[in-house]
DNA sequence: TTGAAAGCGCTAACAT
DNA sequence: ATGTTAGCGCTTTCAA
């Protein structure tokens, strides 16, 4: 069995109190520095480490976060989480993952794991199902501190943090513009998430500018965030099959972009539509066909959503004053 | 604060002692019916849960696992993990996942944390870096069970899974050969990963087998695993600059393929090599270079470490004999 | 400066 | 069938 050592072994061997050993091992300073000088070096010897599990129990904290994303396996958040570590290393945290697979059920189960794992907070991104958000609702108000980053909740009040996309989404779209496509569609993620709405404003907002009418029928909507092939497909399908064909398609996700540069390959019609979309991949300029990317500073948005939760965690008084924070995104052509 | 209800505020409501509202709780067959379904009710009512860190302490253990992994934004990887989880979660156990970078130190600060935060067991696939493995065998002379996937250590006795490496390599190597190519170099990993020894002997053993000429010029290590993009592009600049240019790379992992795929872009030699390489990306079939790929079974292999762990961990009796499972690659021709 | 003792939430002998 | 108590490893009053 593996069993580490405890303040009381060394209490023993050193023939002192388990009090004074843990004063001196947090160096407290009513403790003289010849007993401190022992302990420390005797701990140092067998390379002793507290207890963390001990620890949390006692001062019912965990210095650990959780964060809950659909998936791991995106460019885009791991890339969130490189970010998110990079912080929560440096002050001291612990992070634990979790994925829901863009599914309703598995978010409510890990963010109540979680909150009962005792993490110190939640970093979350909402998966593309999630449509009730009483389970969140419920931790916020039984204090948990909670941040939203990506895929937000308005009517939750806390900080948040997100890309730009309505910018993001307008960029890809006048760019599609520009290069002399006048009937562009828009693969969508599930409607009721923030990021949908708001690309589709841009997309939408682009359009006008350069008076192209908005055609309802030209946007899909992938309510399960593409995470089935077949939703995808279909989607593409759709477009493909219309009468009148649009030449381009805006896509408003990472995986939604990969799934759909897929699907016209399987129907070979690599050629006939132009391409642009939110991807942080970094192999979008070895794709093909070819997909001009909108790219969000995924790992800015982790250190800041990290930092954020960690001022929530930290505060001696409870906060009032929320902020959204709005990262900008990088747009690359790729032909 | 966030301050959830204990089994003590349940004692108190239904006025009745600590340990008989934690018997009915776990259901144990000495308690009356009727209060069992009392204090059920109850918990259900207010949504209770056990806290785990309490439990982690009384128990010592945490029913959780711990994942070291070189990076979670590598698809072999996540791809990895979600059957770690898969399996995880089916018997109850929770998975904290963390990142090395394919950093020596990473590795060190992270199993020991993982270690002393009373993970119950450990997968781990080592950094490209290590080279001393004095921190894990520690910790498994201590006890702690580790089960080693992917990249492996021979000289700690436990279960083990990984691909049939060489096989894969062999079939890569051998599809270079039978495309016509005759100078065929090597992108491999750090030199000491069991990885790369067994897909060098793949790549060597087709050569043979082909009457090539095994020529040691032709074969580049990245010391780094490919996690400094430089290493790369500089392995494959060598082979660009090399007087009798190769006419094929076999590439040695997902992150080396994309890295040299990208190289050979930027160099503009997209068309004069044929490349194959272990690979588990998802846009495989869409790159540009294109890219014949080995995938290894990466759900299957996380899911198989994930029941060798458990196994482990649950035993009742220390373990003597430790089975080292071999999985099998497919490969996709991409052109 | 040091030690004894209580308590964090839970479980499991050991009473009753 | 239920309650009392001790203890998991640690910190922190309170006393000495």
């Amino acid at each position: 069995m593996f069993k580490p050592v405890t303040i009381k072994d060394i209490a023993k061997a050193l023939n002192l109190s388990t009090s004074t050993v843990s004063r001196a091992l947090r160096g407290g300073y009513e403790i003289s520095e010849e007993t401190k000088r022992i302990v420390l070096d005797y701990a140092e010897k067998i390379n002793f480490q507290r207890n963390p599990i001990a620890l949390s129990l006692k001062e019912r904290r965990s210095y650990s976060i959780g964060v809950v994303v659909c998936e791991v396996a995106n460019q885009f958040f791991s890339q969130a989480i490189d970010g998110i570590e990079s912080i929560a290393y440096s002050k001291g945290y612990h992070v634990i993952i979790s994925q829901t697979h863009d599914k309703y059920n598995r978010e409510v189960i890990n963010t109540e794991h979680l909150a009962h794992r005792s993490v110190d907070g939640l970093l979350i991104s909402l998966s593309a199902e999630t449509k009730d958000y009483s389970h969140l609702v419920k931790l916020h108000q039984q204090g948990l501190p909670i941040v939203f980053f990506d895929r937000i909740l308005d009517s939750i009040q806390t900080h948040k943090v997100t890309s730009n996309n309505f910018k993001g989404a307008f960029n890809a779209t006048e760019y599609l513009i520009e290069s002399g496509c006048k009937r562009i569609a828009h693969l969508a993620n599930a409607a009721q998430l923030s990021i949908t709405s708001e690309r589709q404003s841009g997309y939408e907002e682009a359009l006008k500018k350069h008076n192209i009418e908005i055609k309802p029928e030209l946007i899909r909507y992938c309510q399960h965030g593409g995470s089935n092939v077949q939703e995808v497909e279909e989607a593409v399908r759709y477009f493909l099959d219309m009468d009148e064909k649009p030449d381009a398609i805006f896509v408003a996700s990472d995986r939604l972009s990969t799934g759909c540069l897929a699907a016209l390959k399987k129907y070979n019609k690599t050629e006939d539509l132009l391409i642009a979309g939110f991807s942080n991949s970094d192999v979008v300029e070895l794709l093909k066909p070819s997909l001009s990317a909108v790219r969000q500073p995924a790992f800015e948005m982790g250190r800041k959503a990290a930092e954020m939760l960690i001022s929530l965690i930290e505060s001696k008084y409870p906060v009032e004053e929320f902020e959204t924070a709005i990262l900008e995104t990088t747009f690359k052509k790729n032909d």
